[in-house]
RNA sequence: GUCCCUAUCGUCUAGCCCGGUCUAGGACGUCAGCCUUUCACGUUGAAAACACGGGUUCGAAUCCCGUUAGGGACACCA
């Protein structure tokens, strides 16, 4: 069997976004799959677009992902695009270069070819002339396109022009698309395409086909949007009697209102998702599951990067479109969260805390970092809930602890007895420190949840943290019983009120 | 407008190719209960879908045709 060869092939203008990255996980997963390569190409051919930076936004957003590539622009490559920075990596590979920008001889050369056999024509065609055209056509109602001017004219090579595809009329053609099926067109509805522009740069259409030839591409996968085209691209390989690559038309995903993805539905870049608390696993996991399924009665959802390697089949994935659903991601975050071991969580949490604006104690988060983490569905929700350990300035909301029959005076008492009960505490950690405000149960005849509560926000300021005895092993005696006392001497200023 | 794709709970889906086992299964979300020091976790349960209309058949979510509704393409953008 051939060799399993796929890649991602995005053009550089901007970041990572979702909507593409499924199928960048797919052809990925395919790959890995079969033990074959996964490529990265970037198709910089439309020179207006590029963004500054985006080659190494993507690489970045690709390795957060856990998608590895094999071949892809070296970095002599993005020296020569003017995008090589400090500590790139080097990536390459036989059949470079993996910029488009940098192989615009070889698509001139291919155009020439398809010139001579006939299957492409030289177009001198102004865009003015073109949208003239365009204009007239639609004043009559009729499809704008063009028309096939140059055709027959053997527009001379010195002129400036473009190269178009000489579609042939009523051509009919099928596809045998591997998730799609059997596609087929009657009567291709495209015209005369443009395969080279006049800057000397490919169209996408000659690009791809030239590309994927050339790099020994197995399975083309795509998004659904190309499947419009794709018959160009059949009539290419045809042209230049190349075998034709497997091709797999993905639909697109879409936001919750079925409309394409976008800045209102929420993160739409892979790094928002970073910069948003979610783990990259997590986000593997979710997207692999939009439009694939293992199936056959299976039941699990959670897979592991290995595991969805192995049981990826490009058989399985879905012929329809899917919505991206933030909430069961942020389900799938939580489940992944608390999967982590208790190291490992806290090392993935530090940045976040100190992008809070906080100075981490590891002594005393690592105290309640089980219980924390079992809490907590994004890494960025874990700031709030562990401030207190980390400042003294804490804002305490008493008006809740005022429920259930307490008031100013009661939750004096309470946190007189506390403060007495915890202060004969010898060991101060969570099991003693239980064991020691228990009895204010019998001693209050009131149920714990209140009486706790006082002491929570005396100590932590809010009244929905980690367990109680937990924090206040994590925040040590000393600061414990700081926190009482200065809750006591807030408590009568209030009584007024 | 022309061409193409798609159609199972609100969402992701299993089942569809090889019709009966489907009074359509799971997950997220929602609601209710249990657990419980808050919040979570966990757990029990509930509501919730075969787009519609015709066929074929003893029998259709499953096969065929049509309709409708979404989506995509129709650039010297990808």
């Amino acid at each position: 069997m051939k060799e399993v060869r796929t890649r991602f092939a995005p053009s550089p203008t901007g970041f990572l976004h979702v909507g593409s990255v499924r199928t960048t996980i797919f052809a990925w997963l395919l790959a890995r799959h079969f033990g074959g390569k996964f490529l990265l190409r970037v198709e910089d051919t439309d020179q207006e677009r590029l963004v500054p930076g985006a080659i190494r936004a993507l690489l970045e957003d690709l390795a957060w992902m856990g998608i590895d590539v094999d071949e892809g622009p070296s970095r002599k490559d993005l020296e020569m695009v003017g995008e090589l920075w400090e500590g790139a990596p080097e990536i390459g590979g036989p059949y470079g270069p993996y910029i488009q920008s940098l192989r615009r001889v070889r698509y001139q050369e291919v155009a020439e070819e398809l010139i001579r056999c006939g299957a492409a024509y030289r177009c001198d065609c102004t865009p003015e002339m073109l949208e003239r055209e365009r204009l007239e056509q639609m004043a009559r109602k009729e499809l704008p396109g063009y028309s096939g001017y140059c055709r027959d004219r053997n527009v001379p090579a010195s002129a400036k022009h473009v190269v178009r595809f000489r579609m042939p009329l009523k051509r009919s053609l099928t596809l045998m698309d591997a998730v799609k099926g059997r596609v087929t067109w009657d009567n291709i509805s495209l015209r005369d395409m443009v395969l080279l522009k006049s800057d000397g740069l490919p169209t996408y259409h000659l690009a791809v086909v030239v590309d994927d030839h050339d790099m020994k591409i197995s399975h083309v996968m795509r998004a659904d949007e190309w499947l419009a085209t794709a018959p160009l691209h059949i009539l290419l390989y045809e042209a230049l009697g190349w075998e034709m690559p497997v091709f797999a038309h993905l639909p697109n995903v879409m936001g919750n209102d079925g409309k394409k993805l976008s800045k209102r539905h929420g993160a739409t870049h892979v790094s928002l998702f970073r910069e948003g608390g979610y783990l990259p696993e997590a986000l593997l996991n979710f997207v692999s599951l939009i439009g694939w399924a293992p199936g056959e009665g299976e039941e699990q959802e959670v897979f592991s990067r290995d595991e969805l390697i192995k049981r990826f089949s490009l058989e399985r994935v879905n012929n329809a479109g899917g919505i991206f659903d933030y909430s069961k991601l942020n389900w799938m975050n939580g489940v992944y969260i608390r999967n982590l071991s208790n190291e490992e969580f806290v090392k993935r949490a530090l940045p976040f805390i100190e992008k809070a604006g906080l100075t981490p104690r590891l002594d005393r988060f690592n105290k309640v970092s089980a219980v924390v983490k079992e809490r907590v569905r994004l890494m960025t929700e874990v700031p709030e809930m562990v401030a207190f350990l980390f400042t003294d300035k804490i804002e305490r909301d008493l008006p809740a602890m005022f429920q259930k029959g307490i008031d100013a005076a009661k939750a004096r008492e309470i946190l007189l007895s506390a403060e007495k009960r915890l202060e004969a505490v010898q060991n101060f950690v969570a099991h003693d420190l239980e064991a020691a405000l228990r009895p204010l149960e019998q001693e209050f005849s009131m149920k714990l949840g209140p009486l706790f509560g006082v002491v929570r926000i005396a100590v932590t300021g809010k009244k929905v943290t980690p367990p109680l005895f937990e924090s206040l092993e994590a925040l040590g005696r000393d600061d414990t019983m700081k926190r009482i006392r200065e809750t006591l001497e807030a408590l009568p200023s209030l009584q007024a009120a």
